[in-house]
RNA sequence: UGUCUCGUAGUUUAAUAGGUUAAAACGGACCCCUUAUAAGGGUUUAAUUUGGGUUCAAUCCCCGGCGGGACGACCA
């Protein structure tokens, strides 16, 4: 009973003695917590950034009034509809920290954010919920207000669920595409490629069903099967033809088709350019790998009695059986040898790939069929089918067997058979292709002076900086090899191609009186006007025309050239405060390469003769763990929200700002943990580091610093220079990886551990423990800095907690300035490896239960590296009670550095019960150094 | 099929201009501490997609394969 209590008693007096002692020391001070409860603590502080009262983005622009640098990030405008997903957030947080960045580090940035608002899915979206009977009955300018309000409906989603990742911009004052204004401006810039000479009108085919009598996009046209003829019809060679070949008698070129009704259409014959082809010896021309199938079918019967190129017949002519016109032998790519005769029907009114080689041989455009699917006068004035007139008005599909009859002999083999065939996803009736007139942008005209619009476009590319720099190529490519641009469509949601044309020439009016009156209207009234006004209401007074004889072009422009005209109708118009033209910067995902950058450019260009930018930045896309696409049937999609109900905003841009964005990148829930992982190390590092420098007033000069406090101070400053050239660079991850390695290598996992004895055992005021805050202090400060473009909310939430060394009013009164040069003599390489070899032994110590801290060792050295330093400091580095000299007994271990030898010992004093070092004279006594701290 | 692009430990990223034994973090395994404690520290595990070529030397440059992605729309 005796010794149970005595036992007791002494534990309670051991304990009550360890307790007085924890109470002297000076131990981390702060209330910043150590978890961040990220998702209910970020929508009260975005909520402030937000606020009229307190607008982070005002605040921003304020504190940069007079910085000497500006950086306009130009906002590409996301679609009106639906919500956002994470490409969108990865999109706009990328963003989001490339403006901070040039914030922090202390320059004018301005970020207008904007949406595209025209276009056919919202169309879709008003005539689904509509019917399509209804909406054909409603008035064009009723149906552009129910586009108008689907549009601002999602504009309101999409703004809220931006500025919940903590994005910050002018969202008080967005641009859209639809305003009024924003229309006018659109419209004008049109004017202005008009007024270059660079628009034209062209024929050019595209999806028509003449059962709704109506253009249709390829999302309108379903695939269906449908019973088609298959024929084969021999075109004969003419004599230049035949000459080029050597050959006297007669001889026809095969083709194949399924639709006798465009034959009437044929222009020319196209051939593989690299196949050979064969004249057989009952005289007909097919494709070399086709000669044995076709025999098989009996289209054919003879032998093979030459082989030739089709280049020999380039530019020759065959005879179109069925009106005797010329149809032009040419060369194309798109010719295969899966099928058919290796000879293709080639007719650019019915066909894409007909168009584009049609267009290369300036093949004319001939389209006799009117928009009910009937052919119309066409066949009659070129003399298209043999007794034209009692094809007029007759549908083409009931026309295919007259034809046939009509072809005769010509008509080698017809058999019937089923395909996969468009449909229109209205009426279910098979769709055509159907040439009609467009407006086309120019790519190769050079007029007025001007080089192409091709060249120019080509030339101001290489003035433009690419992130990453493949982005040249990738966008030059398609400058150079893109057809002219074709910006007209037969819509009713978009931008009027709002020119009157003279109904008795045809040519449109460009006049700049005429077409600046229509922009001032579409300012007062909207684009909706062209609907809704008469020609002479639309037209400026004292024109020189007559209404009269004016009709309106009722196409609208591609929305593609809505959002090419955003450098206009934002940054130069003064409608918004957005900044100057060219932007500093326009940055989206790759896919923008054929999109946005190219459109922007061709307009911009096309205006003003230069690029609306001077840095493009490209992201990828975002894929799940495995790298794949991430799809809804897949089930691996990642919501933004859920990543912010879950992990935090915080999470989702540390992820971005620690990803490779030029490539694809990958998210999972697996890879988001790990992120948290990372936040969590940041934070904690920051919580230690304001904790330790709360009681710290002013901040030492390095040259007064001690050696260790100098070695971090001089390591941080290579990092934190090398980082912050990352960061100007855009690339973020290789900035983040040196952050990350530096906190969690030299700063946690050394110098603070190494830091504490002086910290929270030394006198307040003794200056190796003012020198370590001081350290501290700095490297806290410019992390802060480095981080606050990412972690905004972070180091926000920071400065409400921050001592007053720290302290700033918010986050947005931080700017980033280098740490100067420092001197150190400090053997950064020799005393880390020493460190390294050392634990590599205590390990060890540990494991076989000999020691438990490392307090309780005595290393001893004769090494000059470590004699150099002062004791403590070596102490410190090691963690050890002593360093010594002299060689002593009870070694527990040897290791060597550059030839040093270092032996690992154990102390011989007792443990301090204030510092736990080994340098008392017993267990009851306080060490030298804790008498004087309590007591000096 | 064409144009462009990417491929490094299980995961996310490093490796100055082609140059020692390819680095770190997270994860895993093992251990210590309880004075950053829903923390901290240590030891350890593991990788250049594949096959050729150029070179004294290749993760890096060239060619081919395999695999991913973007673009080739009256889709944004």
């Amino acid at each position: 009973m005796l010794t149970c209590k005595s036992f007791h008693s002494c534990i309670a007096s051991k304990e009550r003695l360890l307790m007085d002692y924890k109470e002297t020391l000076l131990l981390p001070q702060t209330d910043f917590p150590m978890r961040g409860n990220l998702p209910q603590n970020e929508p009260l502080r975005y909520a402030k950034w937000f606020s009229k009262e307190e607008s982070a983005y005002a605040k921003m622009i304020q504190n940069r009034e007079n910085a000497p640098k500006t950086f306009i990030l130009h906002d590409g405008p996301p679609y009106a509809n639906g919500h956002i997903h994470i490409g969108h957030a990865l999109n706009k947080i990328l963003k989001d920290v490339i403006v901070k960045t040039h914030y922090f580090f202390g320059e004018k940035v301005r970020y207008v954010p904007g949406w595209d608002c025209h276009g056919l899915p919202i169309e879709q979206q008003v005539e689904k919920n509509l019917g399509k009977e209804k909406k054909d009955a409603l008035p064009k300018s009723k149906i552009r207000e129910l586009c108008r309000e689907h549009a601002r409906k999602f504009i309101d989603i999409q703004r809220e669920e931006f500025k919940s990742l903590g994005v910050i911009g002018d969202w008080e004052n967005p641009y859209m595409t639809m305003k009024f204004k924003f229309e006018a401006d659109i419209y004008r810039a049109l004017c202005g490629v008009a007024d270059k000479g660079l628009l034209v009108e062209r024929s050019k085919p595209v999806y028509w069903s003449w059962a709704a009598r109506s253009a249709l996009a390829e999302a309108e046209v379903e695939y269906e099967d449908k019973e088609d003829y298959s024929i084969f019809v021999a075109f004969a060679l003419g004599d230049e033809a035949k000459s080029r070949l050597e050959i006297t008698g007669d001889a026809s070129v095969i083709i194949w088709t399924t639709t006798p009704w465009t034959l009437p259409a044929n222009v020319g014959i196209s051939f593989s350019p690299d196949e050979n082809y064969v004249l057989t010896s009952d005289g007909y021309i097919v494709a070399e790998p086709l000669h044995v199938k076709l025999l098989e079918q009996g289209v054919i019967a003879g032998e093979v009695v030459k082989t030739f190129k089709a280049s020999v017949l380039e530019n020759s002519f065959a005879i179109n059986p069925l009106n005797d016109r010329s149809s032009q032998l040419i060369l194309g790519n798109h010719v295969t040898m899966d099928g058919g005769s290796g000879c293709v029907h080639t007719a650019p009114g019915h066909g894409d790939d007909d168009y584009k080689v049609g267009l290369r041989y300036g093949l004319e455009v001939v389209m006799p069929v009117d928009e009910r699917g009937c052919y119309d006068e066409t066949v009659v004035h070129l003399g298209l089918l043999p007794n034209p007139e009692s094809f007029v008005g007759e549908h083409i599909f009931k026309c295919n067997e007259r034809i046939l009859e009509l072809l005769g002999d010509r008509l080698l083999k017809c058999s019937k058979f089923t395909h996969s065939y468009p449909f229109c996803w209205r009426t279910h009736q098979p769709v055509i292709y159907r040439a009609t007139k467009q407006w086309f942008v120019a790519m190769d005209e050079a007029v007025g002076g001007r080089e192409s619009l091709r060249k120019m476009a080509m030339d101001e590319l290489q003035k433009v900086r690419f992130y990453p720099k493949s982005g040249i190529n990738r966008l030059g490519s398609m400058i150079e090899n893109r057809p002219d641009w074709c910006i007209s469509r037969q819509r009713d949601w978009g931008v009027p191609i709002a020119f009157f044309r003279d109904k008795r020439t045809g040519k449109p009016i460009f006049d700049a009186k005429v077409v600046e009156h229509i922009a001032s209207i579409f300012e007062e009234k909207g684009a909706d006007a062209w609907w809704d006004l008469e020609i002479a209401e639309l037209l400026v007074e004292d024109s020189g025309y007559n209404p009269e004889n004016l009709e309106k072009v009722m196409d609208i422009l591609d929305v593609w050239f809505d959002s090419g005209s955003t450098w206009k109708a934002v940054l130069q118009s003064n409608d918004y405060d957005a900044g100057e033209y060219p932007a500093s910067m326009y940055l989206e995902g790759s896919d923008q390469h054929r999109g946005w950058f190219q459109s922007s450019l061709l307009v911009s260009t096309a205006n003003n003769g230069i690029a609306p930018y001077a840095k493009i930045l490209t992201h990828g896309f975002t894929v799940d763990e495995k790298g794949e696409k991430m799809s809804k049937s897949k089930g691996n999609v990642v919501a933004p929200s859920d990543v912010a109900k879950q992990y935090g905003v915080e999470i989702l841009r540390l992820w971005v700002g620690t990803s490779e964005y030029t490539t694809d990148l990958k998210i999972s829930d697996n890879i988001l943990k790990q992120i948290s992982e990372q936040y969590r190390k940041i934070r904690n590092t920051f919580r230690f580091l304001l904790a330790n420098v709360n009681d710290l007033e002013t901040v030492m000069p390095i040259a007064q610093m001690g050696e260790l406090d100098k070695w971090i101070l001089k390591h941080a400053k290579a990092v934190f220079d090398e980082a912050q050239g990352y960061f100007r660079e855009y690339e973020f991850s290789k900035g983040f990886a040196l952050l990350n390695h530096f906190i969690a290598v030299e700063l946690s996992g050394i110098y603070l551990d190494i830091s504490k004895d002086r910290l929270y055992c030394n006198a307040k005021h003794d200056s190796l423990r003012l020198s370590a805050q001081s350290a501290m202090a700095l490297i806290a400060e410019k992390l802060m800095a480095l981080m606050a473009p990412t972690l905004t909310y972070t180091i926000d939430e920071m400065m409400e907690y921050a001592p007053s060394i720290l302290k700033k009013e918010s986050v947005f009164d931080v700017v980033y300035s280098v740490l100067p040069t420092i001197e150190s003599s400090f053997d950064e390489a020799y005393m880390v490896e020493a460190r390294e070899k050392f634990f590599e032994i205590v390990d060890n110590l540990k494991k076989e239960k000999v020691i438990k801290s490392t307090l309780e060792l005595v290393l001893q050295t004769k090494s000059s590296k470590i004699s150099a330093l002062e004791k403590v400091d070596a102490e410190d580095w090691f963690t050890v009670s002593k360093v010594i000299e002299h060689d002593e007994a009870g070694e527990m271990g040897v290791f060597e550095v550059a030839g040093d030898s270092f032996k690992i010992l154990k102390a011989s004093k007792c443990k301090c019960p204030r510092c736990w070092k080994y340098r008392s004279k017993s267990e009851e006594e306080l060490c030298h150094r804790c008498n004087e701290a309590l007591h000096g």
